[in-house]
DNA sequence: CCATCTTTGTGCACGCGTTCACAAAGACAT
DNA sequence: ATGTCTTTGTGAACGCGTGCACAAAGATGG
């Protein structure tokens, strides 16, 4: 998971656990494939497969929403998928604007499970002026001179930062002061927001460096396992308890 | 955050939390930049700013990896970057392969972060033969037919997906039957894998829709307190100890 | 060598999240 | 109506993660 909470030290907000919320999209898009499949009800156990968690940790996370479901028969998908979307507030239209049009950001506005649910994207904001004007995703790059104007105009609440990390945290205060409140950052730095606005992160990087040390994990376990199949070495194994997992070197430095 | 943690049921893998594994690649980011600035030592207390943790946090997440402190002074700063790095498994070179070379592909594939970890990416893979030898970011794509060959001659053990939704799971079959045992998913679906294969979710979509819960909840408070306003209610609520949803709120409102 | 001051490393308590296990509720057949 | 069967909703226990607060450790100055 590529999640990065930032300040709102995991308060419940209005009696939904964090956690739940986190998993509320997951439920919905399950229940939107099986709403397009026409299916009238689901019980816990086929949509926690589906979205690939727990049926009591789903029946849990329904039941802060209310008692929505039928005992002995389970959930009605389309009251389901209107309740979810109500409490996440996708029944409204989100206008978003996406900072930063390189790859990433041309990537972003391009990408359409955003105006699938309830996001749109209202402008594309760049610094390079060689940009400006451009068409992306069917939608001119303006220039961040005007970025004030711009969300105003379309009374942005949620902005996405695509810039270079150096760039962030400058465009992060602009469109703070501009009246947006929830971030969504893709730059690999660290936000400094006021109270009250949002910051979410997400840091590709970050997300391979956390597979990776698991990877390392489950090399030097198959190592242990591999050397443990030698008889000899078994023995020894088991008589010297030390030696870690991987091939963990303790001491020596770097120079 | 926009983490999507999949099996592994929180074990502690080899005695260091999972949570803590998370923040690593965090504290090696901002040692990075203190280390080019030549920075030698850094308090716990300072390098938790930076990396935008609790630094009570932060020391018992190093008290993991060892005692590499000094009382008094803090931490030096080369040092704690190559025994993060080490642990994380990053002094080691990890071929990676990108399948799915559309807008998010391309962004991943020119994307600077990786090489800079240890990641290398090794191959780009699309099922569009009009993309085939195309190069994108100076590697040149290949095609999807190829896929097995490519893994096992690069000893790829790390694959990212960054196909639509309807491919990811075939995509990701042929990956793990390949040899990969780790997978970072950026297609909307929730991936079945074999026991021992790790799978780590980014996603756009679910990231948004998160903030626009608590982007809502904001805006009903706003109005909340909007109403609250009126003296007489400003009094009832001082007196009363209930206080809003959460005790998030500072009691007054600015305007 | 001793005193003081800084900063680490950690024992402890608390709270959130997860999971189990079961009673309550409703559907459905007879 | 009554009984059976399915599936929800939740009480309770447990475990992980967080943060406080302090003792131990070392640096630094006299």
């Amino acid at each position: 998971m590529a999640t990065g909470r930032t300040h709102r030290p995991a308060t419940r907000s209005r009696g939904i656990p964090e956690a739940t919320v986190a998993r509320l999209p997951l439920y919905l898009r399950a229940l939107t494939a099986l709403s397009e499949r026409s299916v009238p009800t689901v019980s816990s156990e086929e949509l926690a497969a589906a979205a690939g968690v727990n049926s009591a940790k789903l029946r849990k996370d329904f039941s802060y929403l209310g008692s929505y479901g039928t005992r002995g028969v389970g959930y009605d998908v389309e009251y389901l998928v209107y309740q979810i979307s109500r409490e996440l507030g996708l029944t409204q239209d989100w206008p978003v604007v996406i900072v930063g049009i390189g790859n990433l950001g041309a990537a972003l506005a391009n990408y359409g499970g955003f105006a699938s649910r309830g996001f749109r994207v209202a402008a594309l904001i760049d610094a390079d002026p060689a940009l400006t004007g451009k068409p992306v995703a069917g939608i001119p790059v303006q220039h961040t001179d005007d970025l004030e104007k711009i969300i105003q105009d379309n009374g942005v609440s949620i902005g996405v930062i695509a810039t270079p990390a150096g760039a962030a945290q400058q465009v992060c205060d602009r469109l703070v002061a501009a009246g947006v409140t929830s971030i969504l950052n893709f730059a690999p730095t660290v936000l400094n927001v006021p109270e009250g606005v949002d910051v979410r992160k997400v840091d590709l990087s970050i997300e391979l460096q956390i597979l990776a040390f698991h990877e390392q994990r489950k090399a030097g376990e198959e190592a242990a396992a591999e050397a443990a199949a030698v008889p000899a070495a078994a023995a020894r194994a088991a008589d010297s308890a030390d030696q870690g997992p991987d091939g963990d070197v303790p001491a020596v430095m770097p120079a």
